[in-house]
RNA sequence: GGCCCCGUGGUCAAGCGGUUAAGACAUCGCCCUUUCACGGCGGUAACACGGGUUCGAUUCCCGUCGGGGUCACCA
């Protein structure tokens, strides 16, 4: 049979890593398989429903490489993929009525001050409402509802379940989970506004898409037996059920979009490449059977096997993620590279005479994310205050005094050199040392810090010169000169 | 609190009765290097606890403790 999966998010929202991570799997165990991958638009609740929502997730899917067989705009005849548009059809409400007449099901007219009521009664000791409905309405005669119904009164339609036995349901990570009858609740499967809960819809549209593989968060693991239930009152198959470990913040608790936990967008937002995000989102609860961490998506489609979906939760460690990004950064070729990184050197970097290619080269090794590198290369548009302690550096052996004999000593030798390149700055500088049985870094380190008033720059001394050009380095050097000659003279 | 799930280093994790308990991130040290980074090498660091089962438990069972999830006309 052929596989097919499906991605069927509520338009709440951004997509955080988690919605992602279901997406993925959606999407590898499809791919893996040669089967489909379906997008359904889940938008029932339509007090919930965010503008432009589905706008977002479509362009995140995107942008992460998700690309569906079937969907809004892509009909594999098993549409629409829009559950708002379904439900005109009315055929959640069929579905439902078929149900009510097998007996697994029934109208409800309690009012919601019935049902708060119920709640609030039912609070226990540790100020928890632990209600169930209490099937109130499920003693109603057939005339009564009749009845009722014809006057126009608001209903819903709820789940029957027993009140005695066990349901089992089989997960495949965490293998079969039993659950006492009493424990189910009669959830509501139409709501009084005519539309379907997520959880009827959900069921009623996975066998008609003829869904064969469900993959959630394991937050949806205690609600699965009422699942379970509605499959088993239809009397259709059980799709295979692939509960995912939760995946959390630092302090181990559930990403959420209420407490503005990194979404797909804000990640991208904060510099990281779609493809690392996926990667390291894919390792969240998985790990392939080789020793390896870097894949690409197709590489993913290739390997993932989620039977090896592990049980315990994960926590999301941007740290890590900024490991692989810059790993995903030192592996783009030029232009890529240069899509992302021209833009952030231009945000300092605004004069026209220096070559901001050369200088996002002397990036590409050193950053984890992009917006790394602004504050790196700031100094190429203009020389900082800097302090001349700077110059004074206990490994390099260097102080303030030879710092500036060896300015003093290189900078007419510099003047006198016609191409100022790499290697013409490399050669008077090296020759400089060895005349002068130093070591290199007490000509070299002075020399950097003249040029970038910094102790860390990207590149070292030679590059920078080259790039800032001859005139900008010497007078760099002259004013490092200037500023050592005044602070020694100040003692 | 009821119910459900989980429990290998700070984090991600391999392991699926017998291992010196992998690897990665982070961290620390060394080397390389003009600095930072990169790279190379190495170190610190884990089977929550208590009972069983077994010749032998990180692996299986039970309990305790700890953590999480869920209890809506939200998904």
């Amino acid at each position: 049979m052929k596989i097919r999966t499906r991605y069927a998010p509520s338009p709440t929202g951004k997509m955080h890593v988690g919605n992602l991570r279901t997406a993925l799997y959606e999407f590898l165990i499809a791919k893996h398989e040669g089967g489909d991958f379906l997008f359904r638009i889940e938008d029932t609740d339509t007090e919930r429903y965010v503008e432009g929502a589905i706008d977002v997730i479509n362009n995140t899917m995107a942008m992460a490489g998700l690309v569906y067989d079937e969907g809004p705009g892509k009909d594999g005849g098993y549409g629409p993929y829009v559950q708002s548009e379904r439900v005109k059809s009315g055929l959640y409400l069929d579905y439902a009525k078929m149900l009510v007449e097998k007996g697994e099901a029934y109208y409800c007219f309690c009012t919601k001050e019935r049902l708060d009521k119920l709640r609030a009664d039912s609070v226990n000791e540790h100020g928890k409402e632990t209600a169930k409905y209490d099937k109130h309405c499920l003693g109603l005669s057939k005339e009564e509802v009749e009845k009722r119904l014809a006057a126009g009164e608001p209903y819903v339609i709820r789940q029957n379940n027993p009140e005695s036995g066990t349901t089992v349901f089989s997960d495949i990570i965490y293998g079969d989970i039993s659950v006492d009858n009493a424990e189910l609740d009669d959830m509501i499967l139409i709501k009084s506004d005519g539309y379907p809960t997520y959880n009827f819809a959900n069921v009623v549209d996975d066998h008609l898409m003829k869904i064969t593989h469900v993959v959630r968060g394991n937050e949806y693991l205690s609600s699965a037996p009422k699942y379970n239930r509605l499959y088993e009152a239809f009397g259709w198959e059980v799709p295979v059920y692939i509960h995912c470990p939760v995946i959390t913040d630092e302090e181990h608790k559930k990403l959420s979009k209420r407490r503005g936990d990194a979404s797909f967008e804000d990640l991208i937002e904060l510099g990281f490449l779609p493809e690392a995000i996926v990667n390291y989102v894919a390792l969240l609860g998985w790990s392939p059977a080789e020793d390896r961490e870097i894949y690409s998506l197709d590489e993913l489609i290739e390997v993932f096997d989620y039977t090896r979906i592990s049980k315990s939760p994960a926590v999301f460690d941007i740290q890590k993620l900024k490991w692989m990004n810059g790993e995903y950064i030192k592996a783009l070729d030029d232009e890529s590279y240069y899509a992302h990184a021209l833009e952030q050197v231009e945000k300092v970097v605004k004069r026209k005479d220096l070559d901001i290619r050369k200088i996002a080269d002397l990036c590409k090794s050193r950053i984890e994310v992009f917006p790394d590198i602004p504050e790196k290369v700031d100094f190429f548009e203009k020389l900082c205050d800097y302090d001349v302690s700077m110059y004074t550096h206990k490994k390099m052996k260097t102080n303030s005094e030879n710092s500036l004999q060896a300015l003093r000593d290189l900078l007419p030798l510099l003047e006198k050199l016609e191409t100022f390149s790499i290697d013409g700055i490399s050669d008077v500088a090296m020759k400089y040392v060895q005349e002068k049985g130093i070591k290199n870094g007490q000509a070299l380190w002075p020399l950097r810090t003249a040029v970038s008033g910094k102790q860390m720059t990207p590149g070292g001394a030679y590059e920078i010169m080259e790039i800032l050009g001859k005139e900008e380095s010497l007078s760099r050097i002259c004013t490092g000169i200037r500023m050592l000659e005044e602070s020694i003279n100040a003692v």
